[in-house]
DNA sequence: GTTAGTTAGTGCATTTTTTACACTAATTAC
DNA sequence: GTAATTAGTGTAAAAAATGCACTAACTAAC
């Protein structure tokens, strides 16, 4: 084993964040177009070099800002890639970061080495710069875990939605069609959301009702040992179409 | 931003591996005492520096075999961890990697800069070098999610077992007491288990069956859809114990 | 203002799963 | 043979999940 430690010290690494958004009952990602080698004029995921006296998660902040001015956005680490030669400068590995906003809540403002700030429908994807499908994969996956085990969803949704609005989240989301009542009943029993007395407007049928999300119920059914859990339910429905 | 990508490669990365055992009815992590600076002479993961043309998982296996000769060993990344100052060397982030091995199936033997490698019993540890009492922890995390969304249990467990000691083992790991009747019943019911036609020998009382896992027959389950899935069961024993 | 079109909203019966719980069986040590 | 120890077992009640089809409310078009 070496005892000269510079050789090691030779290495970079970057962040990339996978920011999801829904939009018109898709679930969308922030892709940029890159100004910049390797992979100039690819769509990549927003990331950038990590500074040598920067933390992670702080990296990941300030480079999501930097490229598309989002700020103030919540990060989670996922997953580090780093194969030997997935970056055409030398070793660099990546790690990234993943992230529900609502879009209508924020204003892409491409800038630095984005030449184009986008979101793209998740399910009409071209081939991404570097490694980025399978990140943006392994980003997939985690999603799907999250919204399982975690009020998550409403992240993505404006403050005030309806329940099948709500519906058609996870269904984009676990990629399987959930029963109507079933789906309101689990999720009503949770307790989790409130009747804001208002209904839709400006839709040519029966108006919804309006509901928000109650994070403080929520945080104190956590204390008292509440889990959320939602189960994909591979319906009759659901096989048949498989086998179609 | 930079264009001077210089400045950025100038940052290394470590692996940092925790391993895990059970024996005599505890969860137990494999460490090592550090026989190199930084933190020399203090117990540690098993862990080092990747090389800058070596992929992540690969460094990973070398360095756990170069420290504690264990080969042939199932790792998966956990996550990165990598404050400004975790290493007095320089910028250095670590990737986790974590593992369960059966204790009795290995030799452990120290070298490169391990003076020992030894088990340690997970509820009864010192402070470890650098941050890797955030590290072990997180992996308890992942530890204990997987034990109740895979049947991964066995891994800890010698080929032939009674149902008791793996009782005993979730018991340990979700840190909590289960029904024995439910437990049971609920493990038979998933037909993982086959019953080896041999009892426990040299116990003073009444000797168990041993059952072993059914891989195969896992396999096959999960291609038709099967989810193995095991919950907490907060039972009011539970939560008594809570209360005390 | 009647009709057609669209989505919202609701209940119940059946099945499955989970839970709580206490005694008998088999073995060894003395 | 008696005491000590752990293995092994069943059931009833409660809770949760499932499958399923009609009425309600609104707009647009005529």
């Amino acid at each position: 084993m070496a005892t000269n430690f510079d050789n090691y010290f030779k290495s970079a690494f970057t962040v990339d964040n996978v920011i999801f958004g829904f939009d018109e009952g898709d679930l969308k990602v922030l892709l940029i177009k890159r100004g910049e080698e390797p992979h100039i004029g690819e769509w990549a995921l927003p990331g950038y070099f990590v500074k040598t006296d920067e933390d992670l998660d702080a990296a990941a902040k300030r480079v999501l800002s930097e490229l598309t001015g989002l700020t103030n956005v919540y990060l989670e680490q996922v997953h580090t890639f780093g194969s030997v030669n997935r970056h055409a400068f030398g070793r660099v590995i990546t790690i990234s970061y993943f992230s529900l906003i609502k879009i209508d809540n924020y204003t892409i403002q491409p800038s630095s080495i984005a030449l184009q700030a986008q979101w793209h429908t998740v399910n009409d994807l071209q081939h991404l710069a570097f490694d980025h499908d399978a990140i943006l994969e392994s980003c997939l996956q985690r999603l799907k875990w999250l919204v399982k085990t975690r009020p998550v969803g409403f992240e993505l949704l404006p403050p005030k939605f309806t329940l099948t609005e709500l519906q058609h989240l996870y269904e984009a989301i676990l990629r399987c069609p959930l029963d109507k009542r079933n789906f309101r009943k689990k999720i009503l029993s949770m307790n989790l959301l409130v009747d804001c007395d208002e209904t839709q407007e400006g839709v040519a049928h029966r108006p919804a009702k309006l509901y928000k999300f109650d994070r403080k119920r929520y945080n104190k059914l956590v204390d008292q040992g509440f889990n959320f859990e939602l189960k994909e339910t591979p319906t009759k429905k659901k096989r048949a179409a498989e086998l179609s």
